[in-house]
DNA sequence: AACCCGGGGTG
DNA sequence: CACCCAGGGTT
């Protein structure tokens, strides 16, 4: 953006703030205390939740010494429902240094602000702006939306890494004149307008400037992974042999993981029952000898299978039997090829 | 960098 | 149900 239009994009994007921020309470004051208690119930956490949480608590906390003197106790039952607990424990921790160590005032600067417990690189740059009108970043989750859109970033803003990217972009950008008013003005577009679905462009006062809406790629913006943590699980599979020498497989479901694939028969590791015990049971299975093949890990894009394996004699009239030779016409997904494998070498073993 | 930490609103 | 929310601490 050039200078011409980052002076522009600033002059509106206060202008809008100025005219149509929503009246919060904490609003209202530039007490740092108070902007510090509404900055840390904010964190993950809505604008409409914490409003009566923050009016209850300045009544019960008006001051840092109010709160650095409370029972734990009482603490708690203030915040009791808002989540997050360790939030005001570190809260308290913080008031409780500044009124040690500091004589009862916030800090002014980004690096004494920040050893206080539970300031983080956000509730610092917030505090700083907001009541002490310091130009530093305030980079949340609105931040970066607005700004990957804006200025069309294609970091990745679920890696840590890309803070820093979003935060020089504010240091860059930031209205040196308002920094409470330009940081506020970012996410309080990013709550009403520049939402994370369906933006409102058409009422957005710096559409002018943003390089998403002018190439149709508001949707695309911002870039972020999707951190499904993977998911374990444990089974117990069962190469079950009958005196013919065939082997039991069962088809997959036809929808979902390896849809239609054949397996050997796996059960998930529960508590409750030997899982022997549930497969002679769902098979109707007479059961002989038993010994164990090698355990082994299966990797999926969102899933990790940890599959212990046994090579058990066994006779029944239910299931699918098959010969080796039609297995290997049959659909087997990797791990079952495996364990395939580890029963032809122990079946060697023993002939 | 991954993981944990609560609870509620929303498409 | 998955995602998101004015994130930070711990490991």
């Amino acid at each position: 953006m050039s200078y011409k239009y980052e002076k522009e994009f600033r002059q509106n994007l206060v202008e809008w703030f100025e005219n149509e921020k929503r009246d919060l309470p904490w609003r209202k004051t530039k007490d740092p205390y108070k902007i510090w208690v509404s900055e840390v119930m904010l964190q993950q956490t809505r604008v409409d939740t914490v409003i009566p949480y923050y009016e209850n608590f300045l009544e019960k906390f008006p001051t840092v010494q109010h709160l650095a003197d409370a029972e734990e106790e009482f603490l708690l039952k203030q915040w009791e429902g808002l989540g997050y607990y360790s939030r005001v424990r570190n809260l308290q921790a913080g008031v409780r240094e500044v009124v040690e160590t500091y004589n009862s005032i916030v800090p002014k600067t980004r690096k004494e602000i920040s050893t206080l417990k539970g300031v983080g690189p956000y509730t610092a740059g917030a505090v700083l702006s907001i009541a002490y009108g310091v130009p530093e970043h305030a980079v949340d989750g609105n931040v970066m939306r607005v700004l990957s859109r804006v200025l069309l970033l294609e970091d990745d803003i679920a890696q840590p890494k890309s803070k820093k990217v979003f935060e020089k972009a504010v240091m860059d950008l930031i209205d040196v004149k308002k920094p409470s008013e330009f940081n506020q003005g970012l996410m309080e577009l990013g709550a009403l307008v520049c939402t994370p679905t369906s933006p409102k462009c058409l009422l957005c006062p710096v559409r002018d400037y943003c390089g998403a809406f002018a190439e149709g790629r508001t949707t695309e913006l911002p870039i972020k992974t999707k951190k499904t943590k993977v998911k374990k699980l444990s089974y117990d599979v069962f190469v079950v042999e009958n005196e013919e020498g065939k082997l039991l497989l069962e088809k997959r479901p036809e929808t979902g993981l390896l849809a239609n694939m054949w397996q050997f028969p796996m059960i998930e590791q529960a508590a409750e029952y030997a899982s022997t015990v549930e497969l002679s049971k769902s098979y109707q299975i007479e059961l002989g000898g038993q010994s164990e093949l090698p355990s082994l890990k299966h990797i999926f894009s969102h899933i990790v299978w940890n599959l212990n394996s046994f090579y058990i004699k066994g006779e029944s009239t239910k299931g699918d039997w098959f010969t080796l030779e039609q297995i290997a016409e049959l659909p087997l997904p990797v791990p079952m090829q495996k364990i395939l494998h580890s029963y032809k070498i122990e079946r060697c073993k023993i002939d």
